[in-house]
DNA sequence: AAGATTACCTGAAGGC
DNA sequence: TGCCTTCAGGTAATCT
């Protein structure tokens, strides 16, 4: 199940592989995976040359170049490509933007992009994108994900929404979002319009290793409490990237390679298992409508 | 108006 | 070899 870290895997891996690619060519056997219409993402990127790559909370965001003619003539080698040279000279729109044009992608529950040589696409794959020389697929078991296209370098409606980035927020701007709210810790943790990156499985570690229960009014918590819930959130977030992120059911970075944080888990999927730091058997209880995975003695109820 | 619930999907797992 | 139900959870839309 895709989380911040999960999509930083993504990204990191798109930007080693495809980062001064040209855009060559989209096939689509799932239209449902696209908000806007196939042809039209294809008529946007056609040419176009992968400039940038970067991830907001869950979302990915690829950046394609907005000169095609400058972006053609270039060299699709990152090494002699001369960094932002290429594509930044000068020209701006009125809202200075250069004419950029941002593909964006959110995996949601079970989205894969794989580029792997000799791939054979099975029925989950929707769709596949052709950059010059590399082929990218995206799988999506359950067509949940989405890939919008988001013209002109502004910022997307469907992102406004969207809160900064958890590992970006700094404490005195989250805290006065939450300190008054009588809502569940967790429900305020995974609300992406407060903080954008957290998961279900991320924010039951961050819970545990923070030793506050899920259910806890954030309004219960005084400052130290919530300032310890977001460091602790941060460090997991981090650790889980170093690691590659999470397999659960079925993420897999870009070379169908399992991530390696599942064996790190602390809470997540234990119901029954002795905590880790006092033996007791973790309790499962939903909150806020989801599993929630916690020591009843590490993280007593209040 | 915040908080809760449901829809969207498919596959795994369990009951019979 | 099956059929049916339940569960999983990110987000948007829809409730109370």
């Amino acid at each position: 199940l895709p989380e911040l870290p999960e999509v930083e895997s993504v990204a990191a891996a798109l930007r080693l592989n495809l980062l001064g690619r040209r855009f060559t060519g989209l096939r689509v056997r799932f239209g449902g995976v696209f908000a806007d219409r196939p042809r039209r993402v294809r008529r946007a990127l056609r040419d176009r040359t992968l400039i940038d790559v970067h991830r907001h909370g869950k979302y990915l965001i690829m950046n394609f170049a907005g000169d095609v003619a400058a972006a053609a003539s270039g060299p699709a080698d990152p090494v002699s490509r001369g960094g932002a040279g290429l594509v930044r000279d000068g020209r701006s729109g009125a809202d200075g933007s250069r004419g950029e044009t941002h593909l964006m992608l959110h995996l949601r529950m079970t989205g894969q992009l794989l580029c792997l040589p000799d791939y054979r696409p099975d029925k989950h794959v929707h769709a596949t994108l052709d950059f010059d020389g590399r082929r990218v697929h995206y799988r999506d078991m359950r067509k949940f994900g989405r890939f919008q296209l988001v013209e002109d370098g502004r910022r997307p409606a469907a992102i406004a929404h969207v809160g900064p980035d958890v590992l970006e927020v700094r404490f005195a701007k989250w805290y006065e979002r939450i300190a008054d709210r009588r809502a569940p810790i967790k429900a305020l943790l995974l609300d992406q319009g407060i903080a954008a990156g957290l998961g279900n499985i991320y924010v039951d570690e961050a819970l545990f290793r923070a030793g506050v229960h899920p259910t806890t009014p954030a309004a219960a918590l005084d400052r130290d409490e919530l300032r310890a819930i977001l460091r602790c959130s941060k460090d997991v977030l981090r650790l889980a990237i170093r690691h590659g992120g999470t397999t659960f059911v079925n993420f897999t970075n870009f070379h169908g390679k399992p991530g390696n944080f599942r064996r790190k888990l602390r809470a997540y999927g234990r119901t029954g298992e002795p905590c880790l730091r006092c033996h007791t058997p973790l309790e499962r209880l939903v909150v806020g409508g989801r599993s929630s995975h916690f020591c009843p003695r590490c993280q007593p109820a209040r």
